[in-house]
DNA sequence: TCAAAAGTGTTATCCTTACACCCATGT
DNA sequence: ACATGGGTGTAAGGATAACACTTTTGA
């Protein structure tokens, strides 16, 4: 079994986050001047004759490129599936190569950086409307997306394929009666896709047109909107068992401010106090004296991220208890 | 910013699991003619041109190899590091390029089959022995495993890097008064190959030979055995999300054999009445009628898994109650 | 009749959820 | 004084952890 070489050039993607006043910000570049004016993902080439391993590559090039120092990184997934290469070879000018890319996850807490070499922080609720429940059920599920698939999943000419498609329908938005499972951003983004609810997909797509309407969310370039995806899935799971949050906050935090940032990322509320208990039983916070006035009521105490206390033991991340939707 | 071809070679590896009588197992393939007698998962080269997907080319040569049908499969991690050029080259006999390699985890109810193509079923604890607390905390931790990395700890020369050793060892390992947290495969495996008490690190590495004595556990080809070890990590944290252990059970079994498959996995005891009181909470599995009278005692319900039931919400996976140590 | 494994009842304790209320500051 | 957000007490209900005990088979 010979190995030949396949003409493989193999990229990195960058999904870097902070954490922003209102809403949690990915970092997104300028579009190149050949390209469709779409938003687009920072995204490198991996020298393997410079770098040692993904990760310094990827280190090396956001820095140059954005002057930006990451924090913590993770590998997302790697994404190989032919159908990439069309609007990826509009953004490097490569034309006939198979691209396969590595993304990566990384949470910076400097949330006020302006990046410099163009870039620009972009609440991800642009690209995932749906996604944002703090202020109750978007509208847009029961009066958009739920009407346009279950018109999709009609289509199907095969009873069985027909129910198949209306039970995913119902995993991943709910019905009237289902749950909503905050994590499942990926399965969400690739439903909408399959039923061309989102623009990559008329774009990629053999242009059989079904689904007319608006389409959802603003899109990316390539399939960054799925590597998008993938992160935020990512991320809401990970939060309720590794303390992540704090690589997104400055040293001193307001107790609240953690809590806004939680619900940025969760997309939905929490209970205050609930919260608060199940923080510090954790020990992952401790106060220090200082207080923080702008805060518009009564001062708040300044806390700090016990970096030290990784005991190891079970029960890391932080709970994220929800608040009854009223 | 143009993207020259590197050279890059992508390639496939498998960790199938199947859950053994006792133990579960992973699938070896036979050492090759050319390569030292050691251990190896399956492998096998993406071809680009002819598969759509990774998940596609994999399922392929599996089924091709091995003659085995693969059931539940996801991505795993990917992995470029440099240093995996020489001992890939040696399975592959490709002596120059940069080798990348995406590792899959796959899962199978097969547990009979005996695989053709020569694999071999072998239990995962094989590689790992320290990783197997079922019947108490092994000796060889206390034994040999500590007193060793302690001895490792103290060789650093500056004592902030000391200290630092000691800690991860406590993290990983949890001295006297920490706790075992199951899901650190990946961080044990990686403390004991810096430390050099895995044969990969002598066999990878610059020939210091620190720390004499046995080398821990079976080693394996390559960076197999830490792909292995993501594996472990990453199913032994899954496993308590999300309902994948039905994915290793045959359609019918008895409550007793599924609390054993999930204390193979986890590597510890658990008890049994709680575990049986979550998992009808959860209400994934179902008694069917039929009785297994071949289990040394009195006869045990037959037990199917509900597969229709993935009703999206949260609280997917199973409890996992730890039995107290005695 | 006894070992071995299946299967059940019950309790104390802890965590989660949900309620409502008080405190300190700026305007 | 009052709006705004910070910060707390407490009680109901459910999940967990730990007891020990009964039942049904095969040898």
């Amino acid at each position: 079994m010979a190995l030949t070489d396949q003409s493989l050039i193999v990229g990195l993607n960058a999904v870097i986050l902070g954490a922003g006043e209102d809403c949690p910000q990915v970092l997104i570049i300028p579009p190149g001047p050949g390209s469709a004016a779409e938003d687009a993902l920072p995204f490198g080439p991996f020298d393997p004759t410079e770098h040692r391993t993904f990760e310094i590559g990827l280190r090396r090039w956001v820095s140059e490129q954005a002057r930006f120092q990451l924090g913590y990184v993770e590998q997302l997934y790697t994404f190989g599936d032919r159908g990439r290469e069309a609007p990826v070879a509009a953004l490097t000018g490569s034309e006939d190569a198979r691209i396969i890319s590595v993304g990566y996850l990384a949470l910076t807490p400097d949330r006020a950086t302006p990046p410099e070499g163009g870039g620009q922080w972009r609440s991800w609720y642009r690209y995932f409307p749906w996604e944002d429940w703090r202020d109750g059920k978007p509208a847009l599920i029961e009066g958009d997306i739920l009407p346009r698939l279950r018109a999709w999943a009609d289509e199907a000419a095969i009873p069985g394929r027909r129910a198949g498609r209306h039970d995913r329908i119902k995993q991943c938005f709910g019905g009237e009666t289902g749950v909503w499972n905050e994590e499942r951003v990926l399965d969400r983004f690739e439903l909408l896709y399959e039923a061309e609810l989102v623009a990559e997909a008329r774009r990629d797509g053999q242009a059989e047109t079904h689904n007319p309407g608006e389409p959802l969310g603003v899109a990316m370039a390539s399939d960054h909107r799925r590597i998008l995806a993938t992160a935020l899935s990512r991320l809401r799971g990970k939060i309720k068992y590794r303390p992540v949050v704090f690589e997104l906050m400055p040293d001193r935090f307001t107790l609240s401010a953690l809590q806004a940032v939680v619900e940025g990322m969760t997309g939905f509320k929490l209970h205050k106090q609930n919260f608060r208990r199940a923080l510090d039983r954790t020990g992952f916070v401790e106060g220090t004296g200082q207080m923080e006035s702008q805060t518009g009521g009564r001062p708040a105490e300044l806390f700090r991220y016990r970096r030290e206390v990784l005991s190891g033991g079970p029960a890391l991340g932080l709970a994220t208890p929800r608040l009854r939707e009223t």
